[in-house]
RNA sequence: GCGCCCGUAGCUCAGUUGGAUAGAGCAGCGGACUUCUAAUCCGCAGGCCGCAGGUUCGAAUCCUGCCGGGCGCGCCA
């Protein structure tokens, strides 16, 4: 928010000699509480100490001088805060006159913007996309597209895991059962298919474990992964893991079928959700780096040789403990793998920083992993930041696979674009609109990614299916609506005579002046959203926003007949201004808008 | 046992670089469609902000302790 006024009174207060410091008065600045009188506040509790002075007399300083300016019509001092009112005139001139100064307050200073690695995504090849993959998806497009909204250049990647025992587990379940069915032969989709088997691997094993079980009893108190070894399927599968790092001709052959299947599903998961990438890349290439740079760091002492053979790193000092980072058999762990793709990232792409959208669960690897950089120097090694996102549980608890409680990503997209679909029918009677389906499928989406948005990304959420079929209340679909109604008043603009000039005196309705402010509000929203990597405010602030269009929209008519021309041609300006912040707003949760509901 | 996260209205969640009388949606109750789209709006009701101390002009927010919940703590990924 940038206001005449205010820059004037941090101008005054910048050219006393006894500021401590350069006095900022916009951060002080606020909206003012529905409940009290004003446009805008001045904390001046926060400005006391830049000021040397006490709150009280910087209040009063700060209200005298407001009340002189041409700017302000009212000024009044609620204990240390002074609350005052703008003309017209000024509200609206600094607010929303101009619509790219407006959008440019998104933007945050040049020398502050970098290029940005953001990895999310990074699935299995074993199942399809379900609700927690959704919730990281949508995290990490936002996250891309509110980066590039303020100004970085962003590189958005993916990690595909392609390998490891999980992946053989599918495999082996097709061998074994697969009959050769392939997706086109049963008509089911590439991803689904493979995780079909991958069921179907854990329903067998289970069965023979429970088999070993039953015929030696003393075995009952062991694990399913204490007994993996011991049956047939686990050795199978262990043999599978061998010949596929050994490069046996068939195993590689069926894996290169079986993950092509899977990645096909995935790209027309990705695609529906509008999730791109400028660089894939598959573990399968990547999980022999990382050992080179350890042999380097042992030489540097960053890391040392163990008794047994095992090379490892003493991160006590940081609280994180010791981490082996090579067995003692010179083969690496994950952690080495990853220490060897941050490296390829960062010389592919050299970026001034790198963000990863991985889940709650993996804290400490992370923080490991960090702290691992930053012994081994890494320039970069200062801007890497996980975004640690909670767990997605359902109104009966957690998400098991085995229950079958796993709440599908291809299957929750069609059953919300159907129930978008059937709340349009009921709305339009027998007025069905020719492009029906997109409709459904951007409310049904766009729904979808709201719900998983709009809290924050650290906390651990419910996701209520019953609730997600309301459209209604603090929805994409208020928002997107909102959006269709301004383009609904804006179509109807056409029918009437618009040549009148706006004028911002005439907007005196309060509803009017809170729509100015908040769409005022919005760069700092969508910078904060950025800069906490974290979309949730951004949800907020636009539902909040809308509700403010929509009690406005009761109050002031636009393009009803008997509203003057000059007032019908202002209120148009403003109501654009929302428009595009709604419509931006929603673009940098990659979230679609529409001109009709 | 150690580490991290969380505890706010019946439910789901905002609000936490300390600021004014703690908010929204859902659920409940009552209103508003011959008038720019009622996927909306207006109103009512609903709270020892887990508990107890502390820091200060001021604490849901910061500190300490406790209680309750979640997640980590592999030569798995």
């Amino acid at each position: 928010m940038k206001f005449q006024c205010v820059n004037d009174l941090a101008a005054y207060w910048n050219a006393i000699a006894e500021v401590s410091a350069e006095v900022s008065a916009e951060v002080s600045v606020g909206i003012c509480p529905e409940n009290m009188t004003g446009d805008l506040t001045l904390n001046c509790f926060r400005l006391a100490k830049p000021l040397k002075s006490n709150p009280m007399a910087v209040a009063k300083d700060a209200a005298e001088f407001l009340g002189n300016h041409a700017d302000v019509a009212a000024v009044e001092i609620v204990k240390a805060f002074v609350n005052f009112t703008l003309t017209e005139e000024a509200l609206f001139r600094d607010t929303i006159g101009v619509q790219q100064a407006m959008l440019d307050q998104a933007l945050i200073a040049e020398a502050d913007r970098k290029r940005i690695l953001i990895e999310f995504s990074a699935p299995n090849t074993n199942k399809p996309l379900h609700l927690g993959h959704l919730r990281n998806n949508s995290l990490g497009m936002a996250l891309v597209d509110i980066s590039k909204r303020v100004g970085h250049d962003v590189i958005p990647i993916n990690l595909v895991n392609d390998r490891g025992v999980h992946i053989c587990k599918s495999m082996l379940a097709y061998q074994l059962f697969g009959e050769g069915q392939t997706p086109e032969s049963t008509g089911i989709k590439g991803d689904h298919l493979v995780g079909d088997f991958y069921i179907k691997y854990a329903q067998e094993f289970k069965q023979e474990v429970a088999a070993l079980k039953e015929a030696e009893p003393d075995l009952a108190d062991k694990t399913e992964d204490e007994l993996f070894l011991q049956t047939d399927l686990g050795k199978a599968t262990q043999k599978m893991l061998q010949d596929w790092e050994d490069k046996d001709p068939d195993v590689r052959a069926l894996w290169q079928t079986m993950n092509g299947w899977v990645l096909d599903g995935f790209k027309q998961t990705y695609d529906r959700m509008g999730v791109t990438f400028d660089k894939t890349y598959f573990e399968s290439d990547t999980y022999t780096l990382g050992k080179d740079i350890i042999e380097k760091g042992l030489a540097k002492g960053v890391f040392y040789k163990r008794e047994d053979g095992a090379t490892e790193i003493d991160l006590s000092a940081k609280k994180l403990d010791k981490k082996v980072v090579l067995r003692s058999d010179g083969t690496s762990v994950y952690i080495t793998q990853d220490i060897g793709t941050t490296q390829l990232k960062a010389d592919d792409f050299s970026p001034d920083g790198m963000v990863w959208v991985v889940g709650n669960e993996q804290i400490y690897h992370f923080n490991v992993l960090f702290a691992i950089c930053r012994e081994l120097g890494y320039e970069w090694s200062d801007d890497l930041f996980h975004l640690a996102y909670g767990m997605v549980n359902l109104p009966h608890g957690r998400m098991k696979s085995r229950e079958g409680t796993v709440v599908d990503a291809d299957q929750l997209f069609d059953e919300m674009h159907e129930l978008a679909k059937a709340a349009i029918l009921e709305r339009v009677g027998d007025d069905v609109p020719d492009d029906l389906e997109h409709r459904a499928e951007v409310i049904g989406l766009g729904a979808v990614k709201f719900m998983l948005l709009k809290v924050g990304p650290k906390t651990t959420m419910k996701f209520d299916p019953e609730a997600a079929i309301k459209f209604e209340g603090d929805t994409c679909a208020l928002v997107q609506y909102t959006y269709a109604r301004i383009a609904s008043i804006k179509r109807k603009s056409a029918e009437k005579d618009m040549t009148a000039a706006v004028d911002w005196t005439l907007l005196t309705h309060p509803k009017e002046r809170v729509l100015a402010l908040a769409c005022a509000d919005y760069g700092n929203v969508m910078k904060k959203a950025a800069a906490d990597h974290d979309p949730s405010g951004l949800c907020t602030y636009l539902v909040e926003l809308a509700k403010a269009f929509n009690s406005f929209y009761r109050d002031c008519p636009v393009m009803k007949d008997g509203v003057p021309p000059a007032l019908r041609r202002s209120r148009l300006e403003l109501i654009e201004r929302v428009q595009v912040v709604i419509g931006d707003g929603l673009k940098a949760l990659t979230i679609e808008t529409l001109e009709s509901m």
